[in-house]
RNA sequence: GCCUCCUUAGCUCAGUCGGUAGAGCGUUUCACUCGUAAUGAAAAGGUCGCCAGUUCGAUUCUGGCAGGGGGCUCCA
């Protein structure tokens, strides 16, 4: 053998000599917080040599690859306290995800939160051992006889190659080249005393974990995400670099639930679900009622402002419709079943007579969109043609999925379609997605993406040339937009290619909002047509958007985006006027009438409540303004404002203090 | 739809190892109350989600159903 050669290495931007063999851990090893290294690219454990010519960057536990790391190896070391709880159990995957990680089982029993508390307990002994992920690349053969006893695994040893059609997290297991085995080696014995497939890379050893992980909760999931496969029990967790990483990120979740709109709802009086309608069936309660008017009112004013035109459709119809319009071969179980009516049977033999008809309620507007555009002949002068509708359909939910004001069974479409000439659609596109990102600034959103969502081979009607077509010009529409485009491959409609809207709330969370749905599909299915200037019957094309997606999501939304405290020109109660004691209660009467006659939704505290109790009770209601009067006030013809800051502005003069309320309720700001 | 946990006063939750229940907030009443997040007292309010089963007796145990939470799958 020769003695090593020296290689060079490109060390984090420069040139370095060192020896053939050179490992990640040679480079850092005095920086504990490296925990991997990224070699041309890819990352690899700090105990790997690096091959000669490549460009080595260190990542650290707290970059977002490093975090990734430390979950993923952090699932291992659950894997590995679950195994010794539950002899029984078989591994399935363990991918980090954001913020955390998972890991599936095989179990005989659910897991229960006392055993989730024993878990993390036996892990901080796995972690204080400081085992040492050591990686080992094996054949197939040696992986299958090492895996014997873990039939998920050898399963995964099977499909490697193919590891895209191997389910959600899968190539985190097998990846894409080699086969390679982590082996867990106890720090004093060197005995190894777990081991997984997995690809890795990992920490160099478990004592990097420390104390700031936790197991957060427990649920089934389908082997391989598919429905048909078995269900395993799924653990899920999180995993800092330190304590404080862990607390901020639990507090993150603890504003995240103080903001949850379910519960925000309940609490300020905006809504319910009674159990006596069914699932996902909310009803608006005054204060609810009060916000969702000004939220619809506001709307309608932009989309009269825009050249939209309102119209009003039945909540039932008789089934021929969608038969036509596609959605009973495409969505039928979306739907609610049908109601049969209009039977006759003979009274004596029981045998039909007259046979019934089925009503469906609606699941969607635009068929109905359709009719009243076909109701009389159209000219191209009519072009485009908007119609605008708040639109309440209804849909079959499955029972799992019903969640708040987000997923629900019945719902409220702010629902428009345009008619136009294939000339115009490309303007029409345009305009539409600026008017939907102007309007949801309105709305006080202003950090959007897009999703540009194209056919889905399997659930497609039209023919390719049509598709190409309108994917192309949503695309382009999309990039002059200048926001960020993101792909969404076989997420389109099945009656055309469609953008979505996301937009990131004050916590930064992402929601789907808006759609804007170009369609060829229906209106050769409704047969629809215009006269062209020539004299010629055309088709028109189809624009269906929607800006809220529903009234009530877009409500459950705004609820968690300005965490129950909506601006005031929203606010359900946008003043209460506080006397600092009964003798001023005429004088904030008269201040509130005054209020009241601007359109300002104004109500007077006279409770018998002392006065510090009402400002507490104002405060816990989110009212924007607090009107105080007492006698500094009221000898000055003033009043005092109260801001939900707990700021204060005092002896306002009331025509003045009227009217900085009105401007600010005009102005819709935040 | 599947897995799992849950359901006690309007709300948040105690409690009963099987003998029909309690607190805080809220509500009502009375008294008090002139300056920025809780004045005091009293009262009302519950077939312990619904339906069966076991039992002398079920809010408590068992099963079914409904509603809800967390996931999975789905989301036109």
């Amino acid at each position: 053998m020769s003695a090593p050669q020296n290689i060079t290495l490109i060390v984090d931007g420069e040139e370095n000599q060192v020896t053939e063999g050179t490992t990640g851990a040679d480079l850092y090893g005095t920086r504990r917080e490296v925990v991997v290294v990224r070699v041309d690219g890819e990352l690899k454990d700090l105990d790997q040599p690096i091959p000669a010519g490549a460009k080595v960057e260190a990542v650290t536990i707290d970059s977002a690859d490093g975090l990734n790391v430390l979950r993923h190896s952090t699932a291992h070391v659950m894997a590995q306290a679950v195994q010794q709880l539950r002899k029984d159990s078989k591994l399935g995957i363990g991918p980090y995800i954001t913020d955390g990680f998972y890991f599936d089982f095989d179990v005989d029993e659910p897991f229960t939160p006392e055993d989730l508390k024993q878990l993390e307990k036996m892990m901080l002994k796995i972690v204080n051992s400081n085992q040492r992920f050591v990686r080992r690349a094996v054949s197939e053969t040696e992986a299958l006889a090492e895996m014997a006893g873990e039939p998920y695994k050898e399963e995964l040893i099977g499909l490697k190659g193919h590891s895209d059609e191997a389910g959600e997290g899968a190539n985190i297991e097998v990846g894409a080249g080699e086969l390679t085995i982590y082996d867990n080696v106890d720090a004093k014995s060197g005995e190894v005393v777990w081991k997984d497939l997995c690809r890795g890379p990992h920490l160099p050893n478990t004592k990097l974990i420390s104390n700031a992980y936790a197991l957060t909760r427990s649920a089934a999931a389908y082997w391989r995400g598919n429905e048909k496969n078995k269900q395993l029990q799924r653990i899920y967790g999180t995993a800092w670099p330190t304590k404080d990483d862990l607390k901020a990120y639990q507090e993150r979740l603890a504003e995240a639930e103080r903001r949850d709109h379910r519960r925000l709802g309940a609490e300020l009086d905006l809504f319910s679900f009674p159990d006596e309608l069914g699932s996902g069936l909310p009803v608006f309660h005054p204060k609810g009622g009060t916000v969702r008017k000004a939220m619809e009112d506001y709307s309608r004013q932009r989309h009269t402002e825009a050249g939209y035109e309102f119209v009003y459709t039945p909540h039932i119809t008789k089934s021929n419709l969608y038969e036509v319009s596609g959605h009973l071969d495409w969505y039928r179980d979306g739907m609610f079943p049908p109601m049969h009516v209009d039977e006759t049977r003979d009274p004596e033999t029981g045998e039909v007579v007259k046979p019934g008809q089925d009503y469906y309620l609606k699941p969607m507007n635009c068929p109905m969109h359709n009719l009243i555009f076909r109701s009389r002949g159209r000219s191209y002068r009519e072009l485009p043609l908007r119609l605008f509708e708040f639109g309440s359909v209804y849909r079959y939910e499955k029972s799992g999925v019903v969640h708040g004001l987000t997923r629900v069974r019945g719902m409220t479409q702010d629902d428009a379609h345009i008619y136009c000439t294939r000339e115009q659609m490309k303007d029409e596109l345009t305009t539409t997605l600026n008017f939907v990102l102007d309007l949801l600034k309105d709305y006080g959103l202003d950090d959007f993406f897009l999703e540009l969502s194209t056919k889905d081979p399997e659930k497609s009607v039209g023919s390719d040339e049509v598709w190409d077509e309108a994917t192309r010009t949503l695309a382009e529409v999309a990039e002059a937009s200048g926001l960020e485009l993101v792909p969404d491959p076989g997420g389109a409609a099945f009656y055309g290619p469609k953008i979505s809207v996301q937009a990131r709330d004050a916590i930064g969370r992402t929601w789907q909002m808006s759609t804007i749905q170009l369609d060829f599909n229906l209106p050769e299915r409704f047969e629809l047509e215009y006269q062209a200037a020539d004299g010629s019957r055309q088709r028109p094309v189809m624009i269906h958007r929607a800006l809220f997606g529903s009234v009530e999501r877009f409500m459950g939304l705004l609820i968690e985006h300005y965490a129950g405290a909506f601006p005031a020109w929203l606010a359900p109660v946008q003043v209460v006027g506080i006397p600092v004691a009964e003798t001023f209660n005429d004088y904030m009467l008269e201040i509130v009438a005054k209020l009241r006659a601007q359109g300002i939704r104004a109500e007077a505290d006279l409770g018998s409540d002392r006065f510090p109790k009402k400002i507490r009770t104002a405060s816990k209601d989110k009212v924007p303004f607090v009107l105080i009067a007492g006698g500094e006030d009221a000898e000055a013809g003033a009043v005092s404002f109260r801001f939900r800051d707990g700021s204060q502005d005092n002896g306002i003069p009331v025509d003045e203090a009227v009217s900085r309320i009105v401007q600010a309720v005009a102005r819709r700001g935040n």
